[in-house]
DNA sequence: CCTACCGATCGGTAGG
DNA sequence: CCTACCGATCGGTAGG
């Protein structure tokens, strides 16, 4: 819902921050932090900033808004049977993972640091994206695709499975990001399919 | 390794300490906030232990000790195939992370806050750990009863899946704890598995 | 974008 | 286990 184009200079210090976070923590990254990765001083970055929390949350924001969109598309191009849905959803939260791992590993690890009205707001779409799995995930056992099992539980199973790749993944590794989702949307899939014999 | 038995006062304090690094973690996480957790002064806490981080070192140590007994136990008393090999260990971690939900959620996200050192035997742990995982799949995928894929993705799907019980898991929940074992163990060992047809 | 500086809080020590 | 206190660092402001 936050549209406003960031000006070039407050971008860079967004994703010099979703690195630093990504590495050390939120807490643990201090705004001269930031600030000496963008070859300045600590208090020039409220030039563009209002506070430490608005970079964490522009970062957070910008992370779920890419999830969601990613999510829409999947499904939109992919109504057919629950098992090209959840495959679908895999491969494309693997996209939005591995094309930014920074900001990925912020919005799964550090928006306990928000306040209270932006971490319940972050909740709570986090609650609508998951809703998408456990969705799918209930059509399939319904129309007998999918082993029976708890929706919520594999729901979360699959994504801490996923999101488990933005702390690992680099993308200067010997896994490419498509061979990564090969993997991924073959392990969830079966995972939710009764085994043979 | 380290195997002195703690006064029930250091316990006390480590305990009181990985909720707290549970909850906030252990940046944002005082010596002041621990000590109030126990009702005395933060100074006071220096009685007991000799630095911030040796609190922190000390979870993590006991955690990891935990989960490799566990692993220990669970491939001792599961020689037979690869299926029942996988889900002894997917048990058996399960049973250790929803014994101790906060000495689990600091083992797989504040040990990065640890010295040098000491970081560094942790991932060697880590790594031996996973290894079990790597080797009962590999082992699996030679024997047929295993589908054709990655044994460190694969070994890595399955632990982040696992260890995102650490941060979802509340004692008072619905869920019990041999039920999250239950669907863990099906989820894992079919993920692993060929689909039916 | 800078220097100078603020009040608050941090981990930890001295000395009971 | 306490009070008193330390130097360092924090997020952020004033005023160019």
């Amino acid at each position: 819902m936050v549209l406003e184009a960031p000006t070039p200079r407050r971008r860079a210090i967004e994703d010099a921050a979703s690195a630093l976070f990504r590495r050390n923590g939120y807490p643990a990254t201090s705004i001269r932090d930031i600030a000496s990765a963008l070859a300045i001083r600590g208090p020039s970055l409220y030039a563009h900033v209002t506070s430490k929390e608005d970079v964490l949350w522009a970062i957070v924001d910008r992370a779920a808004s890419r999830f969601e969109a990613a999510a829409e598309a999947a499904e939109w191009t992919t109504p057919s049977d629950s098992a090209a849905r959840i495959a679908a959803l895999v491969r494309a939260h693997v996209d939005v993972v591995t094309a930014d791992p920074g900001d990925a590993s912020v919005f799964v690890a550090e928006w306990r640091h928000l306040s209270a009205d932006r971490r319940a707001g972050i909740l709570a779409r986090r609650d609508a994206y998951e809703a998408r799995f456990r969705g799918a995930i209930a059509e399939g056992m319904a129309s007998g695709t999918f082993a029976m099992t708890d929706p919520s539980v594999a729901a979360t199973f699959l994504l801490s499975a996923l999101n488990g790749i933005a702390t690992w993944y680099r993308p200067d590794g010997h896994l490419g990001r498509d061979r990564i989702a090969d993997y991924f949307a073959d392990l969830a899939t079966r995972s939710l399919t009764e085994a043979a014999r």
